[in-house]
DNA sequence: ATACGGAATACTGTATACAAAAAGAATTTT
DNA sequence: AAAATTCTTTTTGTATACAGTATTCCGTAT
């Protein structure tokens, strides 16, 4: 049974998209009735999905004034990371102790299928992909650690984390090989339903991206 | 230099605090059209403010469907506790490690006003002024941790705990007392820039913050 | 009686007109 | 010419009317 979306749940995700392809860049700036006309819509569910947009971290304003889309600062981005450490830490523990034995054979297959897919994708070229199928080991350790909160939470945070990812990071070959490998220590633990072990390796994992996304703004921001 | 509120700002806070004081009892279902006729506005800022209440888990509502107050279950609750743990343990982990010595100073003044506050508030009896006490100690904690991120999500986390409180916990005088020494224990870690240290007893005092609120909802329902 | 189906109704979703505030342009003042 | 001040324009905030969907109520059939 489907249920027809409404239009602002439609609009919602065509300006989340936006946002996070760089269609629209951080610092740009919105206006409602702009994008009331572009999308052939009235003001009313572009104001609502600008509304959650903005509770998301994805665009700023305040009363009366102007809508920007989000720029984040070297320090925001730090700040962002070093949250989204802790969290999935407790997530890859909670994991390890809560996951049904069907879960942990699920989430084993899944691990079979990733390592096909770095093996087919040799080159790494294809990145949305290769961020597709990272974004989904994430999000199988979310909900098998049973803990609703923490998934929304962590959901939320991907957001801005893609924002991020977007203006830098186009092709790190280095990185995505070191990601492949955390992933694995993760899993492992998680299999072997090492809780303590496996939130210390998650936490060294948001850790590193932290380093590599910090280092690719920095090189962005000299070169450009 | 004070700027007027807009309406939907004062709708927000309103709603928020009848939602947080129990005046709309989690469970109880919410009219768009009743709530704008009670206080005076149209529809449009009652819409904006619930949307803004629904993305911080005050209220929930589906596509067309009535809206509700949140009414979270043993598991929410648990799941909300467990996650606030590891991002306090953080909170106060950067504290000690961040904090200017000015705002360890502002701090160690803090926490002697605190103490002068439970000695004439020996009996305990006036719930409000030590809920708003120990609030404002988490707060600075957040602030002095230097990280807006985990700032802002800790205070929508607190949201949803206000409301458990709101419905268990009227007076438990020992929990109090504990509250006061595992703040003590925090601080004090803070104070002598021990990061680890800090984390540690702030993620216990958020474990024993649970237990209690758990045994309470736990009697509430035996004996109601 | 109970289950099903179809109006009636009650509420949320959307469009639009109008109000108010902020940003920008033009004008005056120094 | 620079700064301050008014006024114009642009844009967001609010009210309201209308559309569309879910729920309720009632009648009918089994």
């Amino acid at each position: 049974m489907i249920r027809p979306k409404t239009i602002r749940e439609v609009v919602y995700e065509q300006l989340k998209n936006n946002i996070l392809a760089g269609v629209y860049r951080p610092g740009e700036r919105l206006i409602e009735t702009n994008l009331a006309q572009d999308l052939e819509v009235s003001r009313t569910p572009i104001r609502d999905a600008l509304n959650k947009l903005e509770s998301e971290g994805l665009v700023e304003t305040l009363p009366h004034r102007r809508i920007f889309v989000t720029k984040l600062s070297r320090k925001n981005i730090l700040d962002f990371y070093q949250t989204r450490a802790v969290m999935e830490g407790l997530a890859a523990k909670l994991a390890a102790e809560n996951a049904t034995e069907e879960e942990l054979a699920d989430f084993h297959s899944f691990l079979n299928e990733m390592e096909v897919v770095f093996e087919k994708e040799k080159e790494l070229t294809n990145y949305k992909v290769i961020a597709e199928i990272n974004n989904e080991f994430h999000s199988k350790i979310y909900y098998i650690s049973k803990n609703e909160v923490l998934r929304k939470m962590l959901e939320s945070l991907q957001n801005p984390i893609t924002l991020i990812r977007s203006t830098a990071w186009t092709k790190n070959s280095t990185r995505k090989y070191s990601t492949l490998n955390e992933h694995r220590l993760i899993a492992s633990a998680i299999l072997q339903r090492d809780g303590t072990t496996a939130q210390k390796k998650a936490e060294e994992h948001i850790f590193n991206a932290w380093k590599a996304a910090d280092q690719a703004l920095e090189d962005e921001n000299a070169s450009g």
